[in-house]
DNA sequence: CAATAATTTTAATGAAGATTAAAATAATGC
DNA sequence: GCATTATTTTAATCTTCATTAAAATTATTG
């Protein structure tokens, strides 16, 4: 998911960098549940057995911890769209790939990721670069489409609302996934089987078996 | 939507009636915006040209407005599905009809319609009479889809996790359509063929057709 | 172990916003 | 037009947090 060579870090650093990571997954949990406003520091305190005050270690303010949460979101969105496309055959089995990296990010031991549902929240410089990121992710995802289209994996299709129709799908999960593994592994098998299927053309349906 | 006989209803009462109504979808428009807590008082009256006060003429305090304006959606759901029962042919058919006035309700007059994001805010009583209406309506979903399974219109199916996924791509309209006319023509169009496409057996792939 | 740096807590402070009561204004029915 | 009822506003009050500063604790390192 990290991008340069971590090995030679500083162990304090390391700490503080995993500690803040587990912040942002409390705060995700947190802010998926209740949402932005209805999330009390002492709530996302009280998941890591901290007080409201000592957040103030990890971050700059409350505004600051929605932006880092939507950014790691945005994060793992990119490395599951970069797997998928390095490992994908056609179009269509991109999309499914992606589709089942995303989500076991999201329902997996990454988790939760937040929801990226109150963008208009954020302080007008964080709303525009996350506003970017989630253009650029969807815009991602709609050449997804094309591509299979293209290649004759996928059905001719509006991919701006195609896409509108199955990122809101996915966007939606941690609405209703509260962690329970059972419910996770049943996610991960259908979903993307469920989101993928009326994209295949009768040449791509044969590549649903993997 | 309404049920009973309104046309002899106290004038005074159908101008509280009316001018509540238009508070549940200005308090919709701002939940669905920036969230339950996100939206003060003030937010909603502003867009009603009011003072923040006023609004406690119509209701108790802000937790019913939450409420009512998730009784609302539950509402409009309700009714959509009615009607698609009533006019449906096959499973299949009346899943779509269902997605299509539904959808109509949501981006048309009748919208903004509140999404039901926020349940775990509200307070207890009112949370479980608003799960409850969440989960039959669920039901419901599931319901049409096991029908068109048994007559052979749709594809067997995990029903409720199909039923998660389009339900959530339906929740989800709200967080980017903003209420362009243009834009909305084209969700309701689209949207019930997209969701859809991946439940039809080549049987009922036909009635694609309307 | 001593000294320093890293974390966390305790105890204020301050602002935003929900709520209320009383007063003011607008509408309606006679 | 007057009296009554309906609606809205003004001007508090009260509570809930976010935020901060200083002190206390814990960890690290030489």
């Amino acid at each position: 998911m990290e991008s340069s060579s971590l090995g030679t870090e500083n162990p304090v650093d390391k700490r503080f960098r995993v500690k803040r990571d587990r912040m942002l997954r409390a705060a995700a949990h947190c802010f998926n549940l209740k949402g932005y406003s209805g999330t009390s520091l002492k709530d996302v305190a009280d998941l890591l057995g901290l007080t409201d005050a000592a957040l103030y270690y990890y971050v700059r303010n409350k505004q600051e911890l929605v932006y880092l949460c939507y950014v790691r979101a945005a994060d793992v969105g990119r490395e599951a769209m970069q797997r998928a496309k390095d490992e994908g055959r056609d179009g269509l089995d991109t999309v499914r790939r992606y589709l089942r990296y995303h989500i076991e990010y999201m329902v997996g031991a990454e988790g939760p990721i937040a929801i990226m549902s109150e963008i208009p929240s954020l302080k007008p410089q964080h709303r525009q670069e996350v506003l970017e990121l989630s253009r650029k992710h969807s815009a991602a995802f709609e050449a997804l489409l094309e591509r299979g289209i293209a290649d004759g994996s996928i059905v001719p299709c509006d991919v701006r609302m195609t896409g509108n129709a199955i990122m809101g799908s996915l966007n939606w999960i941690p609405k209703w996934f509260h962690g329970d593994p059972a419910v996770a592994a049943k996610i991960v098998e259908e979903f993307p089987q469920i989101l993928s299927a009326g994209l295949a053309t009768s040449q791509g349906v044969s590549s649903r078996a993997r």
